[in-house]
DNA sequence: ACACATGTTTAGTATTAGTAAACTTCAATT
DNA sequence: AATTGAAGTTTACTAATACTAAACATGTGT
């Protein structure tokens, strides 16, 4: 169950986040993008004005993102950004070497987020994903890799939610997708053929913490033909972003000594 | 009027700002604080996770901040780093000039924040106020220079909400107090008189823009007993903040040319 | 293997959030 | 200067929904 109020006050706050202009937004733009009424949008928005987490502008009425937004973001953990600066250079190195698109995702609970990305160098490019947006676990070679690794009771508390059809090949099957996720598993690495996007092939290789948990992954995105065309070239994609999980997971490596009681490491 | 679950929801934002752990907090941390029954925050939490404001950890189902939050403090305006950039060395000099604890303050709406501080370097500190947290309007020399140089309509809606007595020597009364803005705007500058932490004397000048609409207030504070026993202590404070306002305005100085039907600049 | 602690689900009721309409404020236009 | 209109605000009322309590699941430590 969820609470609509709630919903309909965080889709207000996620309007803003997509919609944001230089002065605000006024009450009635907001009305008609999401059809409320403008007396419940108003309501609404005092109480979250109130609350601080937006304000209105005393003079032209418009409403406006809150400092207290600020506030809270340093307290996100996965905007860690050591992690991600620590994970850069491999990511490059698989953007140099390749030339293709490159993803670092990493996850939420139930949500894929991309962490990093780095475009593809070529003419033709892929550029799906974009920074912080987060996607779709079972049709992503990023998604993929990840959860492959997971125990089952989180592999379906995730495919739940997560099985939207994006193309012809988009796999939306729960037991073709827990079948092809312990296949993932056992190989190592995930490959999405055309299931997010058509005409794209992705390779992901999950990465690991110190208790070989899957935090997150590294996927590298191609145009279909040209693995179609050449053989070889699959596998030099995969070598590179094999070597950049592998290496990011070094990030994990135990730094204090284990207290009984907690997980061992299984590396 | 205000919409009770949206208040309930951000004062459950509020408590995540302040209690933040590690690993998350729990469900039965929010209600055993918060006062809530934990199916009806169980709700509440399940719906801020599925539009992925918070998201809830899948081994030890604590809740944590989830980045989506990152991704919307970025569109906070008051988080010009660039003006706090600026105002840096203003506010330094006055630090290094005085010895005393140095504010520079802004606003959201009816909100009064904090956005940067320099604390006292003298053993008798005075450390009230931190980074961020919003402050008394009415009780500060920092809200108080700010709020003289606003219009009745915007003071009255400003000082309808925040009236609370700090000490006893905190100015309480709606009357009184615009008699004191009025004083202020015409001296230049504002004082708190142990109004705000008993023991603290205060200074406030106010920052504008290119319109000599107040934006911001630099105040600096110092233990009352000083300015009692030195009369030309409290000169030389005056002197450095008030040089410290004057330089920060001219952050705001016209970059382009003013488009007709905007106001005009009078400074 | 058991018990306890924590989180989750459910069905029913009381509260509250949304509606519509009147009101205010301000600015543009006549 | 008076008038219209466009935005936001407030109100009183009612339909919808969020909260309660109690049973259910899950997993951890003994």
């Amino acid at each position: 169950m969820s609470v609509k109020s709630i919903e309909k006050t965080l889709s207000t706050l996620d309007f803003f986040i997509s919609n944001m202009k230089p002065g605000g937004l006024s009450l009635k733009e907001v009305c008609a993008s999401l059809g409320f009424k403008k007396s419940a949008a108003h309501h609404m928005l005092a109480t979250v004005c109130q609350k601080g987490y937006l304000y209105q502008d005393l003079k032209t009425k418009k409403y406006l993102i809150g400092s207290k937004i600020k506030k809270m973001s340093k307290l996100a953990i996965l905007d860690d950004s050591d992690f991600s600066d620590f994970a850069f250079e491999h990511i490059k190195r698989v953007n140099d070497g390749t030339g293709e698109a490159v993803h670092l995702a990493g996850f939420e609970g139930t949500r894929l987020i991309t962490l990093t990305m780095l475009q593809s160098t070529h003419p033709v490019r892929v550029d799906h994903g974009f920074l912080n947006k987060d996607h779709a676990f079972h049709a992503t070679a990023s998604g993929k890799a990840i959860l492959a690794h997971m125990n089952l009771a989180n592999q379906e508390k995730i495919l739940k939610k997560n099985r939207v059809e994006f193309t012809e090949f988009t796999i939306t099957d729960k037991v073709t997708l827990l079948k092809e996720l312990s296949a993932i598993k056992k190989n190592g690495y995930a490959i999405d053929d055309e299931e997010f996007q058509e005409g794209v092939y992705c390779v992901g290789y999950p990465v690991f913490n110190e208790y070989h948990e899957p935090v997150a992954s590294v996927s590298c995105s191609s145009p279909k033909y040209k693995i179609v065309r050449d053989k070889k070239y699959l596998d030099k994609i995969k070598s590179f972003t094999q070597q950049a999980a592998f290496e990011i997971s070094k990030y994990y490596k135990p730094k204090k000594t284990i207290k009984k009681g907690e997980r061992k490491y299984a590396a």
